[in-house]
DNA sequence: AAATGACACAACCGCCGATGA
DNA sequence: ATCATCGGCGGTTGTGTCATT
């Protein structure tokens, strides 16, 4: 980005097309065009709207930042979880996956994935898009994201603990689940902005076709969660987890701010827990003792415990 | 306090499909 | 049928900020 060029105002630089940083004076006159003449014929708009950009470039910036119903600020455990799910069906369709988390752009949703989750996949060097990184995400991160939620839910209103909610799988089949509310919506959950995006009954029937894998979505009538079989399975187990037959799960802080809703080092309470839930970690791999009560360095996962886990995979 | 590195995110690039002349 | 233009998408890069040494 040749910015030192490009924010030159220098009389000879007045008919180059501008690059770089948009400045507050860019970003009104472009705002004060849209909204006198609306979106669209992005080229047109850049000609003459007085701006020295590409229409592409107008287009972008309007998408991704000054459009009002961009939402800023950090992605809500709800969010997270939703890409994982729809990242593990659709891969790197941003734009369809941020179809479904309004206010979110395809932009932000694909940085998010190469600076948290790629990155995780980064240090256990394995592919995001390989078997072994899907069971991980599927195994560690959704169950404590699921947790984040249930917290989150928690803290805004009274325990609600083991309720048990009706789910309905992708199949069609009912079950029931006492993960603890999951609170995708009602008043356990402020979720106005972060409320899971309802899929229009072509779209479900879309999805149904070619969906091998999870999908949450929801039943529009019944206000119901729809889940794929591997994710009630996923919430099943994560009930395992934190049933109080087994003891419970602590978490070590990992505070960036309180708005940040980072996934927080993961702990055990106990031994018994790992065996009870079967964690896949044979005798012979049996990671350090210590390894449960370690203060885990790492800042998402603990990357000891997911290595383990990798190389069982493979 | 300065240097360095890591990180997050805004912005750009190239490609492709749709559309209209 | 062909070409040009446009908009959209996914991949990549540049830059500012923050943390660490």
């Amino acid at each position: 980005m040749s910015t030192s060029k490009s924010v030159s105002s220098s009389s000879e630089d007045d008919n180059e097309l501008r690059r770089g940083p948009w400045t507050l004076e860019e970003d009104n006159l472009l705002s004060q065009y849209i909204s006198d003449h609306g979106e669209g014929r992005w080229n047109l708009l850049a000609k003459r709207s007085g701006l020295k950009r590409t229409g592409k470039s107008c287009r972008l910036r309007w998408l991704n930042y000054l459009k009002p119903d961009v939402k800023r600020g950090n992605l809500t455990p709800q969010e997270q979880l939703l890409i994982l799910e729809l990242h593990s069906k659709w891969g790197n369709r941003w734009s369809k996956i941020a179809q479904h988390l309004p206010g979110r752009t395809d932009n932000e949703i694909k940085n998010y994935w190469r600076t948290r989750i790629q990155k995780q996949a980064r240090h256990l060097k394995i592919e995001t898009d390989s078997r072994e990184f899907q069971e991980l995400v599927r195994r560690f991160w959704m169950p404590r994201l699921l947790q984040k939620v249930k917290e989150s839910s928690c803290s805004s209103a009274m325990s609600i603990q083991n309720q048990e909610i009706p789910l309905v799988l992708d199949d069609g089949v009912s079950q029931h689940s006492t993960v603890g509310t999951i609170p995708w919506q009602g008043p356990c959950v402020s979720m106005n902005e972060g409320s899971p995006t309802y899929m229009d009954q072509h779209e479900q029937n879309s999805d149904s076709e070619h969906n091998s894998g999870s999908c949450i979505s929801f039943s529009e009538s019944a206000n119901i969660p729809k889940v794929s079989h591997h994710f009630a399975h996923t919430m099943d187990q994560f009930h395992a987890l934190s049933s109080n037959d087994f003891g419970t799960y602590s978490y070590e802080g990992y505070h960036v701010n309180d708005n940040a809703y980072e996934i927080e080092t993961f702990k055990p309470a106990s031994a018994r827990v790992a065996q009870d839930v079967q964690y896949p970690i044979a005798d012979s791999q049996t990671p350090p003792t210590d390894w449960l009560s370690n203060d885990f360095a790492c800042s998402m996962w603990n990357i000891d415990e997911l290595w383990q886990f990798s190389k069982l995979q493979k």
